[in-house]
DNA sequence: CGCACCGCATTACAAATGTAATTCTATTTG
DNA sequence: CAAATAGAATTACATTTGTAATGCGGTGCG
């Protein structure tokens, strides 16, 4: 019987964590050496075959959950726990990326969830680095049957954010099936966003991505320091025109008010992705990490679109102060 | 806000597993001592807050699982890893533990299902070392309206094994409801265990028993080394006896033959459990762990009650030779 | 055939973790 | 008020784990 990576993996994994031995005692009982075990077990965690959960229930925001889900009308509000990140700008880059791991992971639950109880779900997908990290955590959960789909265009450059990566990792990972949208993300005219929107490979998968079961998003803030402004797809003189329109933040390049309706702004009719009033028939996930998303997330949420909200503890207690 | 116990564990669990960071930056982070971080995790996996899972995918038995799932009409069948633990004997306490603590594992999950699926479910149990490997491995489960029901008598000596025990740690640790039948295992005479079957508290709950949705039995070999053996319920007269009378095993008490049929002998008259028969009407998930266990669970297999089968590896691969 | 190369074993070392002993501190209790 | 006590900080140490350096054996390829 051939014995593959895959199955040493597993059984190392198995004696290691639930049998309760050591890596020295896993290796001499697998025949294998030590170092061979300690790398088999790391493989086993990044690949997903070997999970770690956190229980989030006593993380003590239960009651900013309720407030705010109360006041926007969701169905769910999920917290990550609350560290105190506020001065987000002095943390070395491990904890910078903290919020949108956690809230990353408590994402991938719920889209768990969602597929074991829909296996052959259509999931649209935004963009971003809360997304990527999402992306990252799929790992170990198949949904073969399960269709994602981006909800916009894609950026030029090439990103690890792109919604293009995006959905290519959700598809690799639970080996479903990826779409997206062969276009650019923002067109350089109205007349030219027409023209891509027509192309009948594009129709098809717009018609797809206007419907999906879960539709999961998240939020730009209109900042110079914004990834939207950072990867260039805006210039400096648009993010100020678009701040002089009334923009709060930005949901797949569809730039938002304070109470979450797009605003009047030439770029709002070049951007290449479903609009706000075809998802509502979805169950919108909203995904929100960090402080600086507070405003946009106020305002996206003020829309009503959304139906569950996954934020980071830090961002909740703002959101809760401000209401 | 005061921060509790329970909070400082999941926010020290969530640095930790999720933020990737040290115990020595975690206890920084938290204003904490990094004895008291460690001290924090180890709670933190004991009481279940983290939990670690093990993909049973690919441990290279589906076809063996397959095989016996279909010779036995079972609706499925799931082995944990094949070890090669022929020579039990030979094994430190720790790993002549393993198939137990990994089959108790596996049930555990597929209880975690069902719970989910059906909230208010009533759960029956049997008793012995592998039902004791499952209550241990339950932390964080929660299912408040469920009832764990035991399907038979208790042991008189206060065994951790004790159906008592089983039922009760299920209860206490889903905080769900537990209901034990106040009774011995095994009376001193048929007419004894009419009288113990008669009493109003009993046959309340061997009403409820009787029709549980989902029946958790495990399977008990004839051997001097059995638990029914050590533990004194039976004599090694008994024993004998019940060879000749062509048992091979039993399950919560019910002794049977090589096809799963309850024997002709004086013993089966005399246990306090419910029979194979009532519950026909359940999803009997069986749980076997240990080569000393192959013929007694091919009989039960026989018997066509069994619709679940979580076995250990080194069994499942005995018991697909023997076919 | 011999050379390059890959994967793993071996070895050695550095870092992280688990754990026990001791001291400190605050709170209870006589 | 002083003693007792419990819990946590501090410290120190042993074990375990992670990782890099080196070497060995087999495989493929020129």
């Amino acid at each position: 019987m051939e014995t593959t990576e895959a199955q040493l993996m597993s059984r190392a994994a198995w004696l290691y964590y639930l049998g309760g031995l050591n890596q020295e005692e896993t290796s001499v009982r697998l025949g294998l050496t030590r170092a061979r075990v300690n790398k088999l077990l790391q493989q086993a965690r990044e690949t997903g075959l070997v999970s770690i959960s956190i229980d989030r229930r006593d993380i003590g925001l239960m009651e900013v959950e309720e407030v705010i889900a109360k006041t926007f009308g969701l169905d769910q509000c999920l917290c990550t726990p609350a560290l105190g990140f506020d001065a987000v700008a002095s943390l070395p880059p491990v904890l910078a990326e903290f919020p949108r791991r956690a809230v990353g992971s408590v994402a991938v639950s719920l889209l768990r969830d969602t597929l074991v109880a829909k296996p052959d779900c259509v999931v649209g997908t935004g963009w971003g680095r809360t997304l990527d990290q999402l992306t990252r955590q799929i790992a170990g959960l198949k949904a073969p049957r399960a269709r994602f789909v981006s909800l916009m265009g894609s950026l030029t450059a090439n990103s690890a954010f792109n919604p293009f990566e995006v959905v290519q990792s959700l598809a690799r990972m639970t080996g479903g099936e990826g779409f997206f949208l062969p276009v650019p993300f923002i067109a350089d005219s109205p007349a030219d966003r027409e023209i891509l929107m027509s192309q009948r490979t594009v129709s098809k998968v717009l018609h797809m991505a206007r419907h999906p079961d879960l539709a999961i998003i998240s939020v730009g803030e209109l900042t110079e320091d914004s990834l939207l402004r950072q990867s260039g797809m805006i210039s400096a003189a648009e993010l100020t025109a678009l701040h002089e329109a009334g923009a709060v933040g930005d949901t797949n390049g569809i730039f938002f008010d304070a109470n979450g309706l797009p605003v009047d702004h030439p770029l709002n009719q070049r951007t290449l992705a479903v609009g706000f009033e075809s998802l509502r028939a979805s169950h919108v996930m909203l995904l929100s990490a960090g402080l600086e998303k507070v405003e946009a997330t106020l305002g996206l949420l003020r829309n009503g679109l959304v139906k569950s909200l996954v934020v980071d503890g830090d961002a909740a207690l703002k959101i809760a102060a401000a209401l």
